[in-house]
DNA sequence: ACATCAAATGTAGTAAAATTACAACTTGAC
DNA sequence: GTCAAGTTGTAATTTTACTACATTTGATGT
C-alpha cells in the first residue's frame, strides 16, 4: 500500500510531535528519502527517537525501512493515488487517471492469471479443427480482435457478433472444434446457451469470464481475469483490455508452440498486408 | 531510468567480483534493498567496499542510495527488464512480458498525447450530429468498441468494417458529422482516401494514427500515439491497447462535458442491459 | 490547587552500518 | 622477472540508527 496515503489517514494515530514529522515528510518526500534520521530530526524540530518511533507507527521495521517504503511510492508516479475520475477533472486529469487504472488493471488482471490453465488453452487450441471466438456487447469487439490474430496464423477460424449465427455455428461444432466464449460478468444469457449447445456437440468450450459465474460452470476450462469492478459511472471498463492482453498471450503461446516453419508462414502474411500500404518513403 | 535494467547494460563495466554482487541482486532483488551492505556482501562473496564500489559504479551515492533507487525500479513493476518475449520462454515468462510490455506501452502513449487535442476532439464530438468509426485489420475492433461505448450515449453513431460500406458512408456526410478514423500505421490506402472523401464533404475528420502519415495529412485534427514499435515478431500490436484507452479518454470526456442529465440515461441504458444477464443471486 | 500517573518527548550511550585509507594481491606487458 | 595498472580485502573511522532511561507534559481525581 502507498504509505503516503497511509501517513495522510494516520493522522489520528500520531503524537503532537509525530505530525510534524508527517508534515514534513508529507511537505517534501522527495527530500525526505535522501535524508538521514538526524536531518529529518532536525527539520522536523523534533528528536531523532520520535522520527523512528514515527517509523514504527506506521508498521515498518524502522527509519531505512521506511525510506524504502517511501521510495517507492514515490517511484509508482503518482505521489497521491486518486484514480477516479471526478466531475471537475480537466482533460489532463481525466487523461491521467484513465491510463492509470487501466494499467493498474493491468497489473491485477496479470497476478490473478493461473498460468498452468493458459498453457492448457494453448495446447487445446494448437490441437482444434477449428477455432471460434464469440462475445456480445463489450466482449465482441474483443473476439473480433481475437479473429484478426488468429486469422493470420492461417487456421480456420471464426466469429460472429450475432447471436443466431454465433447459435448455428455451435450446432455444427465438432469434438476437435474449440469455442473461446469472452464476457466479462459471465452472466449474458444466450452466451451461457451457446456454451451448452457447443459442450452439446462435445467441442471444447473455453471461458474468459469471472470464476463462479454461470458460464463459467458450463465451460470446459475457464481462464477467470480478476479486475477491479468499474465502481464509478465515468470509469470505462478496464476488463475489456485485460481481455485483449490475455489474447494477446494467447496467440503468442500459440505462436511459440507452433515452432519456426509457422512462424515463416505468419511473416509471409505480413508481407502480402504491405502491399495496401503506402510506401512509408513515399510518406 | 530503471537501475536493474542498468546492471544488466552495465555488465561490461563490472570487475569479476562486482559482477558477483550484480548476479546476486539480479537474482533476488527483494532481497537486496531489505539487506545490509554486509549481508550483500557474504551472499555475493566480496568484500563490503566491492559492494559499495559496485554502487558508485552505477552513479550512485552509495549503498543507502543505491537501495533507494533499487527499490523504486522495483516498485516500477518490472523486476525483470527483458521485455521481448524469447523462444526459449515458458507460459509464465511470455505472459508477465506481454503484461509488462503492454503497461509499459501505456505508459509511453500517455505520455506521447497532446492533452489540448483531446480537448478539442471532445468538443468536436460532442457537437456532432452523427459519428463515425472506420477502421480496418487490427484497428478495425477498436472502431468496434468505439461503437459500443458512444452507442450507450444515445447518439448517432456508426460503423463499418468494410471497405466500401465506409466509402458510401463518408460520400453521404455533411457538414456536422466527425469521422473518426483508426489506423495504427497510417498508410492503409483506403482510409486515406475515405479521409479525402469526407473531407470533400466538409465533414471533421479525426485521425488516430502516427503523426506525419498519409493518413495525418489528409485529417482535420490528428491525435498521434506513440507506441512503441514491435520489433519482434511474437510481439503483439499494442498500439491497440493504447487506442482502445485513448477511446476510454475521449468517451469519458464526452460524458463529463454533457452534464448530469446525460449521465442519468447513461445509467438508464445499463439497466436496461441488466435484462438480458441472469441474475447475480441466482449464480 | 495540587498530587499522581500515563503518555509523550528528549538525552545520552550503544550497536550497527557504511565509508575511507591503505595494504596485498592479481594480471598482463615488456 | 618485474613493473604498472587495476582489483580486492583488511582494519580503522565516521556516520547512522537504535535502545534504555530520564525528563517533561498534560490530563484526571481528590
Amino acid at each position: 500500500m502507498n504509505i503516503l496515503e497511509k501517513i495522510s489517514q494516520s493522522q489520528a494515530l500520531f503524537s503532537k510531535s509525530e505530525r510534524k514529522v508527517a508534515e514534513v515528510i508529507m511537505a517534501n518526500p522527495q527530500t525526505a528519502i535522501h535524508s538521514s534520521i538526524a536531518t529529518l530530526a532536525k527539520m522536523s524540530n523534533v528528536s531523532e527517537p520520535t522520527v523512528n518511533r514515527f517509523c514504527r507507527r506506521l508498521d515498518t521495521k524502522g527509519f531505512p525501512d521506511f525510506k524504502l517504503h517511501l521510495a517507492q511510492s514515490l517511484a509508482n508516479g503518482t505521489p497521491y493515488v486518486n484514480r477516479h475520475v471526478e466531475e471537475s477533472d480537466g482533460p489532463d486529469e481525466y487523461t491521467k487517471k484513465i491510463f492509470e487504472s487501466t494499467m493498474a488493471a493491468l497489473e491485477v488482471a496479470r497476478q490473478s492469471l493461473d498460468v498452468n490453465i493458459i498453457n492448457r488453452v494453448v495446447d487445446l487450441l494448437t490441437q482444434a479443427q477449428k477455432i471460434s471466438f464469440f462475445g456480445l456487447g463489450a466482449s465482441a469487439s474483443v473476439a473480433h480482435d481475437a479473429l484478426n490474430k488468429f486469422f493470420r496464423f492461417n487456421v480456420p477460424v471464426v466469429y460472429f457478433d450475432d447471436i443466431l449465427m454465433q447459435r448455428m455455428s455451435c450446432m455444427n461444432s465438432s469434438e476437435e472444434d474449440v469455442v473461446v466464449l469472452i464476457s466479462h460478468t459471465g452472466r449474458t444469457k444466450s452466451l451461457v446457451e451457446i456454451a451448452q449447445i457447443a459442450r452439446g456437440n462435445d467441442a471444447t468450450v473455453i471461458g474468459i469470464t469471472s470464476k463462479d459465474s454461470p458460464l463459467a460452470k458450463e465451460c470446459s476450462l475457464v481462464i477467470s481475469l480478476d479486475v477491479p469492478e468499474d465502481t464509478d459511472m465515468y470509469m470505462p471498463m478496464a476488463s475489456r483490455i485485460a481481455q485483449l492482453t490475455l489474447i494477446d498471450v494467447l496467440a503468442t503461446g500459440f505462436t511459440l508452440r507452433r515452432g519456426t516453419k509457422f512462424r515463416e508462414n505468419l511473416k509471409r502474411v505480413k508481407d502480402t498486408l504491405r502491399e495496401s500500404r503506402y510506401d512509408k518513403k513515399q510518406g
